[in-house]
RNA sequence: GGAGAGAUGGCCGAGUUCGGUUGAAGGCGUCUGACUCGAAAUCAGAUAUAGGGGAAACUCUAUCGGGGGUUCGAAUCCCUCUCUCUCCGCCA
């Protein structure tokens, strides 16, 4: 949610900003609801007061035992104006307040302005491509042959877009959530959180009320599955006033995530890359206002980290305003090398909100002056599980069809350093 | 699932029986000042958030878990939802 203040200030400004998303949205009904809100706002507070006033009056009234008749008759008029006025200011109120959770996010200024995903800028590469003496497979038929995943079977008992892992592959899967979250113990605190929420946190975090479609609703509760772990772990904080010491919070979740991919109709359907129900480790902050552009560096280079560790080729991305995800003010993309595939798939996406979601969160900090003010959230994943599984089967194949483990896994595979 | 109790400011905790200067006693914490070489202790004062008006001093409005109702007036009465606790049942 934008700050108020800020649209009512500078609203043209605001509509440039948001138009770099091409999103192509009017304020013009907001504008007007905004205004009669305050109006009426204005007329209420003025008979508020006459009635805090008159009440006052009728208890000396009532000490001194004289009549009150005139003056209740008199208040009961005002309330019922009261009442018809409060009437109208609600409907104002609950159409604006509807319209700004549909409102994205300000890019950055830092953010390039672009169209689409084809406008992302590079920002780095790390590592190489292997090479191969033929033609790269495609993990599922490498997980397939070597009997680690099945994904016939997983259709039969769930449908498409769902993975079975056997044996190492099960093992591989594992290890890499324990690497992870191992990891990122240095700086990030390990949470276990609930799988299903709310309406009120899928809002929070953004996924609600416009997306509603893409995630997996549980009717008899009118509750969700998570899409990410960020939603729990956002919500942690939720109204909430933090003091300015506990700032930055860390914090570092592994958990199933689960989509519908409503629209992706025919986009990766084979392996892993696209599932309805995938593992991640995420990665989510807490920042002072000041501080958050320099901590989005530092959970870009710890998600980062990781791909290093593996050793998997990569590149960091920066998305552009077209690219931006709903909530974001600036995102980084972690690509990894597919080779199969012959490009770049991403594997981590690592954000700002800035104070877009502690704002629909009301989530605070006192500051060290003594203010009150929402603070700043960021998330990244740290990585994505399914799709390591798959880099990790097509970087590291052989030309005999094994798939060689790498190293830093090794003592979570129980020293296993070859898939046969 | 059944029966009951509760939710008040940064924290603890009164007020709810009998609705009326209660934005809310008291304590703790925090801040400022006094005392002190300094600190502790002590004393004095300050100490919610949001929004409106005003150059400012200041002033008005809302908020006692959420929503709704009764009333001239609700922390206080009624309805409803959420959450917490106790007892019983069931259960990994």
């Amino acid at each position: 949610m934008l700050e108020l203040k800020r649209l009512r200030e500078d609203i043209n400004t605001v509509k440039k900003e948001i138009e770099k998303r091409g999103a192509g949205i009017s304020f013009d009904a907001w504008i007007k609801w905004d205004q009669t809100e305050r109006e009426l706002k204005v007329q209420i507070e003025g008979l508020q007061a006459r009635k805090n006033k008159a009440s006052e009056e009728i208890v000396a009234l009532k000490k001194k035992q004289l009549p009150t008749d005139a003056i209740l008759a008199e208040m009961k008029q005002v309330s019922q104006q009261v009442e018809t006025l409060k009437l109208e200011i609600k409907t104002a109120q609950e159409e604006g307040a509807a319209f700004l959770l549909t409102v994205p996010n300000i890019p950055h200024a830092s953010v390039p302005v672009g169209k689409n995903e084809d406008e992302n800028i590079e920002i780095r590469q790390w590592g190489h491509r292997p090479l191969f003496p033929c033609t790269p497979r495609p993990h599922w038929e490498i997980g397939e042959r070597l009997g680690i995943l099945d994904f016939e079977r997983a259709a039969k008992m769930s449908g498409a877009r769902y993975a079975l892992y056997q044996g190492l592959g099960a093992r591989l899967e594992r290890a890499l959530i324990n690497f992870m979250l191992d990891l990122h113990q240095h700086r990030y605190k390990e949470i276990i959180p609930p799988l299903i929420v709310n309406r009120e946190s899928m809002t929070v975090t953004g996924q609600l009320p416009k997306f509603e479609e893409d995630l997996f609703h549980i009717g008899a509760e009118d509750a969700f599955l998570i899409p990410t772990g960020e939603v729990p772990l956002t919500n942690i904080h939720r109204n909430e006033i933090l003091s300015h010491e506990q700032l930055p919070i860390f914090y570092v979740a592994y958990t199933p995530c689960f989509r519908r991919e409503a629209g992706s109709y025919g986009k990766d359907t084979r392996g892993l890359i696209r599932q309805h129900q995938f593992n991640k480790v995420e990665l989510v902050i807490f920042s002072p206002v000041e501080s958050s552009y320099t901590l989005l560096e530092q959970l870009l280079s710890d998600a980062e980290e990781v791909l290093k560790r593996l050793e998997l080729h990569y590149r960091v991305v920066a998305l552009c305003t077209g690219d931006l995800s709903f909530a974001s003010a600036k995102t980084y993309d972690i690509e990894v090398w597919m080779p199969a595939q012959g490009k770049f798939r991403e594997i981590s996406s690592c954000s700002n909100f800035e104070a877009f979601q502690a704002r629909r969160a009301d989530i605070r900090y006192r500051t060290s002056a003594g203010k009150v003010i929402h603070l700043h959230t960021l998330n990244g994943s740290g990585l994505a599980i399914g799709r390591t599984v798959a880099a990790i089967l097509e970087n590291n194949q052989q030309a005999d069809g094994s798939v060689l483990i790498p190293e830093v896994l090794r003592p979570y595979m129980g020293g296993v350093e070859r898939i046969v």
